[in-house]
DNA sequence: TTCAAAAATTGAGTCAATTCATTAATTGTG
DNA sequence: CACAATTAATGAATTGACTCAATTTTTGAA
């Protein structure tokens, strides 16, 4: 198989979304016209249609590359977290965060998070809420780790407090993304704040 | 001063908010060509643009009535909450959520919540922030009330409480408009649901 | 009433994403 | 190797938001 049509195609792939991460970054997503994406991938904008359905599509893979590498840290974690539920969603968190900025600028984000809900039975946007399930699951996952491991209530809705916490980290990443001043930093420590007013509630002591 | 000038500007700007409104609702955001707009008010597409800057910004204008009158109903409610937290919360959230789709369809929400995803330093961007601000500040101003009344622990912090609430509640309602199939009810059923976790656990009992 | 300044409308023109009919390259078969 | 079928690249044409120079309307002072 792997004939000179399929490499081909694979390398003109890889020159395509390299090209459109490099010119998203340093002109925006906005400022980079297709052309250009074009041009530095020697290939016609015709071309690039034939490998993304839009230039939105062009912002998924790159997202998906984002958070399938935070996926994969945050499984990491849950295997053997921390007792203390603050301090194991605190870690948990952390990684996503610090990762957030990897292959995405801000603004990257931005658009990337507008197309979602804008057409969320695009290809686009049913991607994106995969994606952002299965970051939730994630976080449930620690929960009930945590409740199994007896840190928490076995009272507690375990899911329903999952995606609350991962609703308040998603609210605050995108007043982050939103907010070109804010550091990663001041994100932590809001949502620490607000994440602390759920888990002492529901940590056994 | 109400000279013939004025009345003619306002009116105009009347007729094409009025036609936004109904094109929008009818044939969708990105279904309306500004031209339509302009036929339907009677007016050419050039002076669009000295009442609004762009297409999204003939969003915010009804968004902003969808939400004063929304924020309207709420301080009702806050004046005399029930003692319930969880019945306060529940009630004060229901009338957010039934007023929420009297002038804007799901898909001009969809479309709203993404322009200021977008450009959050836009008119729009701004605007539209400021209304969420305002919305978070009635929530916590409940859990204050509560806590005031002794319905609350004192020693939780309510502004987190509140600002947690409302994130929540928020991004419960971008899955529900996210989601055509989803109904008011199914959207209530779901944030009651998280908005118990954290309200029990800070309850007074 | 007249008319120059001010304010507003107009629609043809620009720009960039996306489409699609045409052209070109690659493949597998005889 | 030749060549028909398949697959993919191309760029000219389309579309629709937005701009702006030209034109029209309104104002109010004389």
């Amino acid at each position: 198989m792997s004939g000179l049509r399929e490499r081909q195609k694979a390398d003109r792939d890889h020159r395509i979304l390299t090209a459109a991460a490099e010119l998203f970054r340093a002109t925006g997503y906005d400022g980079t016209k297709i052309e250009a994406i074009a041009a530095h991938a020697e290939v016609s904008a015709g071309t690039i249609y034939n490998y993304y359905e839009n230039k939105g599509d062009l912002l998924v893979a790159i997202v998906s590359m984002e958070v399938n590498e935070v996926l994969a840290g945050g499984e990491r974690l849950i295997r053997k977290p921390p007792r203390d539920p603050v301090l194991a969603v605190e870690k948990l968190f952390a990684i996503y965060l610090e990762h957030s900025l990897f292959y995405l600028s801000k603004e990257m984000w931005r658009h990337a998070m507008a197309i979602s809900t804008q057409q969320p039975e695009s290809r686009f946007g049913r991607t994106y809420k995969e994606l952002d399930q299965q970051l939730t699951e994630q976080v449930c996952g620690l929960i009930e780790r945590l409740q199994v491991q007896g840190a928490i209530s076995k009272d507690v809705d375990a899911t329903a407090a999952g995606q609350m916490l991962f609703n308040t980290l998603n609210m605050m990443f995108i007043g982050f993304v939103k907010n070109e001043d804010m550091m990663l930093s001041d994100l932590k420590g809001q949502i620490g704040r607000q994440a602390k007013v759920l888990l002492r509630a529901i940590t056994r002591n």
